[in-house]
DNA sequence: TCGTAAATGCAATATTATTGCATTCTGCTT
DNA sequence: AAGCAGAATGCAATAATATTGCATTTACGA
């Protein structure tokens, strides 16, 4: 999936937030494809490719585009994807492999995903969901 | 909840586990009730009640309740929690608040939860699924 | 063009987690 | 009871992840 710049400005605009040269090339830097990057491994890559920037600046720039929903914070492995779902407000279910590593955000489970009601909890919207298993490939393996 | 001694027993008895002296003192030094400690806290929270473990230890030990599904890890806030529920072999849903911090084990919602089902991803059982939100209490306010 | 707020750089530091190896403990065998 | 083997723990260094305060630069409206 390729970054979709109309959408992305549109984001930005409306949390009147501006697109600079170090928000769009930690983006870029980051897989088309979704797979997940750590922050450290980004810069790393940035460096490669004469790009230096702070690790704060990438923390911060990471937390940017996640407060926009355009990437996604995998806790459980401290790593960052692009979120792969252009429909928003819902929750993000991310599937990981225990066996292979993958990493594959469901969206056909995140659109039919509804929680049982629970009285009071009120779920933040477009949220991620990580869900560990294994992967069509490993299971039959 | 107080901790259950005969079912924590036989668990680490069909793991061929021991309870030694550190397990049973670190999970004790665990809220009863739920709330999440981080290893540091916890070390220090020992070490105040004189019991003197290396943090490796701790790491260990927490790894070892959470293998056997005693202890949940809270990826996103790099914490431990007694687990609420006693129920095995389902999913286990924490609700954090976003506003007051609050963690619950939503046991009802665990027992409901289920997962559109996918072409050939299989869900790890007794896994952990954080929900963020608003508690009732936060929602109301 | 100036002033202000936002964004970034810098570098120190905080927090979380793991590792390799030595030592101790536990349970089993003799 | 002694000896053995494997598991568990201690130790201390280090790795990996993340944040902070403050200086500097940039963007943008008045």
């Amino acid at each position: 999936m390729a970054i979709d710049n109309a959408r992305l400005m549109a984001k930005c605009a409306t949390a009147h937030k501006t697109i600079t040269p170090q928000r769009l090339g930690i983006l870029q830097a980051l897989p088309d494809d979704g797979r997940p990057m750590t922050a450290y491994s980004l810069r790393d890559q940035l460096m490669a490719d004469s790009k230096r920037y702070n690790i704060s600046t990438i923390y911060r720039v990471l937390d940017f585009w996640v407060s926009l929903g355009v990437v996604h914070k995998i806790d459980s492995t401290s790593a960052y994807m692009r979120c792969q779902d252009d429909h928003d407000h819902h929750l993000h279910v991310i599937q990981l492999c225990t066996e292979c590593q993958s990493v594959e955000e469901a969206c056909a489970v995140s659109q039919a995903l509804t929680l049982p009601s629970q009285p009071g909890f009120q779920p933040t919207p477009d949220q991620v969901i990580e869900l560990k298993g294994l992967c069509k490939d490993c299971r039959q393996a």
